[in-house]
DNA sequence: CAGCGTTACCTGAGTGAGTCAACTAATCTC
DNA sequence: GAGATTAGTTGACTCACTCAGGTAACGCTG
């Protein structure tokens, strides 16, 4: 490895340690963890059954249905049973959830701060070495 | 927020999401949490003592201790008592310590996968971006 | 050096995240 | 309709993490 991709490395790793600290931070200001704010985040666009939840956030199903009941008992979001199958519990955000939700994201600074330290230019720049970094082409 | 720093704040999202989730799979390849795969490189340079830790790591003191008195019961670290002040007890890596250690590094291929998909002017690039982005000052 | 505050660490209790195995109920297939 | 499959839950368990309260060692001050 080159000196310059190792000092790259460090900055990576500082740069990933200081955001989830950040979005940590966030999420406690608005009285959730983590793992609470981001199963909020992913209800923004619609519903999701409890299957969708795992998937997306990478976990066990039975990790969801613990997020979701805690989260349920605080009235932030709501299981409602599908019509067409029986089976299968949407997860729907209520209108509590979504101004704790909102209050995360006001918390979370982090991103437009930082990015903010940018030209319109870098941020150009950024976006499309991040996105060919993530194996995408830009 | 602009277009184009609305993207990237996603991006900035995605990658830290992929990079927690590529060292979460490498500490457990090596059989640890990426807690303890965490404290285990920081005593890479040299030993700490618990409190060191507990600042590096910005979590309390009594985590530490589990973390460690976990970390010892397999021998991966050893607690020495400082000879000039016993209160304190220095963290050291033993030799067990620095093999796992290194199969966690082996196992992390995330960033230089990455890196490498730059080509060096683009790893400057990137890394002066991320420099910028920093910054303390505000 | 005796007393007292401080420091470093540990213990215990409690919560949340996360996994796995076993279970129930609904759906699908033949 | 019998049997397999799918969605979600429950229970048991481990780890990470925090806080409050404890103990031993250090340091200062009189």
């Amino acid at each position: 490895m080159t000196e310059v991709a190792d000092a790259l490395a460090q900055q990576m790793w500082d740069f990933v340690f200081a955001y989830d600290a950040a979005y940590d931070r966030a999420a406690q200001v608005a009285g959730l963890s983590a793992a609470q704010a981001c199963l909020l985040e992913h209800l923004s666009r619609g519903s999701r059954s409890m299957g969708e939840l795992a998937l997306e956030l990478s976990c066990d199903a039975s990790n969801v249905t613990q997020l979701v009941s805690r989260l349920e008992a605080r009235g932030l979001v709501a299981r409602v049973p599908d019509p067409d199958d029986r089976r299968i519990k949407r997860v729907s955000i209520t209108p509590t959830g979504r101004d704790v939700r909102g209050a995360v994201r006001r918390a979370f600074e982090f991103p437009s701060e930082r990015i903010g330290m940018l030209t319109e230019q870098e941020q150009r720049q950024l976006s499309g070495l991040l996105g060919k970094v993530s194996g995408r082409a830009s």
